[in-house]
DNA sequence: ATCCATTGGTTCAAGCATGAACATAATAGT
DNA sequence: ACTATTATGTTCATGCTTGAACCAATGGAT
């Protein structure tokens, strides 16, 4: 009957998914900090990343992607496009949409950035074998599925 | 030579890693829903966690174990504390320091808290076998201590 | 004993993300 | 054709997090 029987911390899951966080975390931070040379930060990358793969996205699109308000998006851009890393421009069928889509500057930063990114996740995973990393990302594919219903 | 055969969205541990940093927002951001209700936030909670398992902390010690600034954790607290929910008191030996403790209101609440957060967990994980989650949990810790020297 | 470096904590301005309220365009129902 | 509903994007106030500058206490070094 005590309750501490039933405490988080003794359970494997809660133990196992607190270092997922952790790690999480942990990466994101020293993301942003290699990639302050590039004056880039990790929400912009996620931003260039999602065009370099699906150019002529809507802003709401990005929004969905980056698992991200609409409002935030709005005041991402204007950043980059000033920067000349992406185009805004209305799409022809529909005149609420505005197609995005990476300039040549984009991509070249896009590039440099991933490198770094690169370089970190690797560094991260290099002591999981391929069957394992492959293992935490089909499970973690689940997690965000299972999640949505929730 | 094409530049592409090295773009990450190739390389499987890319490809996972991404899969696990979605995962973590989801989750965290479910969470924010989930405990709206208590009035708390996810860093009010792992505030809480953290001071019912080390009582009598510093708030620089917190601050390291949440991968938080220092000034962070003074601007968290007078909320916590204005709310009953736990204790400041300056050590005798130090008068720098000021130790954490959680008041029986604060406990109450975290327990409240933890069934929230236990019952998310639960739900994201029980996709995995308890081999395959002790393994994610270890690889995580893994990455969390590779990362420390980077 | 005095200075100097270190450590714990606070303050403040700046940058981000959020959600609600809004404006405009498209679409469906009648 | 007309209205109601839905969808895209923006604006704005709020709150969170950060990092730098700062103050106070500690602990060594000489």
């Amino acid at each position: 009957m005590n309750i501490k029987q039933d405490l988080p911390w003794d359970n494997p899951r809660f133990r196992n998914w607190v270092a997922v966080a952790r790690a999480c975390h942990v990466l994101e931070r020293t993301l942003a900090v290699k990639l302050a040379p590039l004056d880039l930060k990790p929400a912009q990358l996620d931003v260039l990343m999602n065009l370099y793969r699906h150019p002529g996205m809507s802003q709401h699109d990005l929004a969905r992607r980056l698992l991200v308000g609409r409002s935030n998006v709005t005041m991402l851009l204007p950043q980059l496009e000033t920067r000349g890393l992406l185009r805004r421009e209305g799409d022809e069928k529909d005149k609420r949409v505005l197609r995005l889509t990476l300039t040549g500057a984009g991509e070249a930063l896009l590039m440099q950035a991933l490198k770094v990114h690169m370089a970190l996740i690797e560094k991260a995973m290099s002591q999981s074998t391929p069957e394992q990393c492959d293992m935490i990302g089909e499970q973690m594919r689940r997690v965000a599925e299972v999640l949505k219903t929730a």
